[in-house]
DNA sequence: GTCCCGGTTG
DNA sequence: CAACCGGGAC
């Protein structure tokens, strides 16, 4: 199949079934780019909530880029890999700040932004700016594996390199743009990971992976993830209505976002057993009130499952000025319900704090 | 429960 | 090239 034949059926298929999503039909590029760095891994279904928030607080980059660094972080709470919101941000600043509020318009600049990979550069590049280069994410893997029977690893450099060279040799000159919003709309809802409705598809007859029986195996992917068991022991301490709280730091997950304090164990068995870490320290300034077991939570991420136990330990009012030693000794803050509601958390932390009262 | 999905970065 | 998150399908 020849690639104007291919582009043009793909480009069928999409006047036929698109969706109507808020950023399509702009040429904004800080709408496209913000609904982009949202949709980085992640589902339409999942990010547009966010996307509507982002856009109704911070109308213009300027907006963002003046906003206060917590804030952003809050806002993204819930969504996951939230290095995406630090380099929301920082992007925001430097368009701002260095490129005087003006959006960088080639592929070749683009990339240079934190947080924009080829992929955004490419979406960005062609949907705002009419540059003729291919999109080439999770869907457009699929849809040319498929269609044409590429079986390079997708998780390889290699592998990728080979679909993006291929991918740019489809791509119309006119209106790439729209082809690639078509080609990735595509392999949402047509050319679907599993069990794809192929008697209904317009490429059926052509279609490499459904002419040999290789639905279910293309693209393949190599990737063989291994995961990591946790076992945190929190200690959610409270005194009066306030929240003793940490910010958890670099090279680990939930980089940035607020927490308790906990103790890591590597087994299961020192977590069911280590219960009370925490009470020989805070027993010693100042008298507790009350310790409650909480029940334990496991939260499952696709490369680790953690099992958090959570004990609270009530600290009398008493015993405040020694504890607010003892928190910025460590590190730690003590917060009122207000600022801990305005901090961004894990979902785990969120889980809890929901279920507790 | 288990498996699967997905861009950028250090 | 491993690490980063949460949700949805089955």
């Amino acid at each position: 199949m020849s690639p104007e034949v291919f582009s043009d059926r793909i480009l069928e298929w999409y006047s036929l079934h698109k969706r109507d999503l808020p950023w399509r039909n702009t040429q904004n590029p800080y709408i496209i780019w913000l609904s982009e760095i949202i949709l980085q891994q992640t589902r339409v279904a999942q990010g547009l909530p966010y996307f509507e928030r982002y856009l109704e607080n911070y109308p213009s980059i300027q907006d963002m880029a003046l906003a206060p660094e917590e804030e952003i972080m809050r806002l993204w709470q819930g969504l996951g890999y939230y290095s995406r919101a630090r380099n929301l941000h920082a992007c925001a600043k430097d368009i701002h700040f260095i490129y005087g509020g003006v959006f960088p318009e080639s592929f070749q600049e683009l990339v240079k932004l934190k947080g924009v990979g080829n992929y955004t550069a490419a979406a960005i590049a062609s949907f705002a700016f009419g540059e003729p280069v291919a999109v080439v994410d999770g869907n457009v893997f699929r849809v040319l594996s498929r269609v044409f029977g590429i079986a390079e690893d997708i998780a390889s450099t290699g592998g990728k390199k080979i679909f993006e060279n291929f991918a740019n040799g489809l791509i119309p000159k006119q209106n790439p743009g729209e082809y690639n919003q078509a080609i990735m709309e595509f392999g949402a809802l047509q050319c679907i990971p599993k069990s794809p409705d192929c008697a209904s598809c317009p490429l059926n007859q052509s279609c490499f992976a459904s002419n040999k029986g290789m639905v279910a195996v293309l693209p393949f992917k190599s990737k063989k993830v291994k995961v990591k068991e946790r076992y945190f022991q929190y200690a959610h301490i409270i005194c009066g209505g306030d929240t003793v709280i940490r910010q958890r730091g670099e090279g680990d997950i939930w980089q940035g976002l607020f927490d308790f304090p906990l103790v890591e164990y590597s087994e299961n068995r020192e977590l069911e057993e280590g219960n009370h870490l925490f009470f020989e320290e805070l027993d010693k300034i100042g008298t507790i009130d009350v310790v409650i077991d909480q029940h334990t939570f496991k939260h499952i991420l696709t490369h680790q499952r953690i099992f958090a136990k959570f004990v609270r330990f009530e600290v009398k009012e008493s015993a405040r000025t020694e504890l607010e030693a003892w928190v910025s000794s460590r590190g730690y803050q003590l917060v009122d319900a207000e600022k801990l509601e305005a901090l961004a958390k894990p979902r785990l932390i969120l889980k809890y704090l929901n279920e507790e009262k």
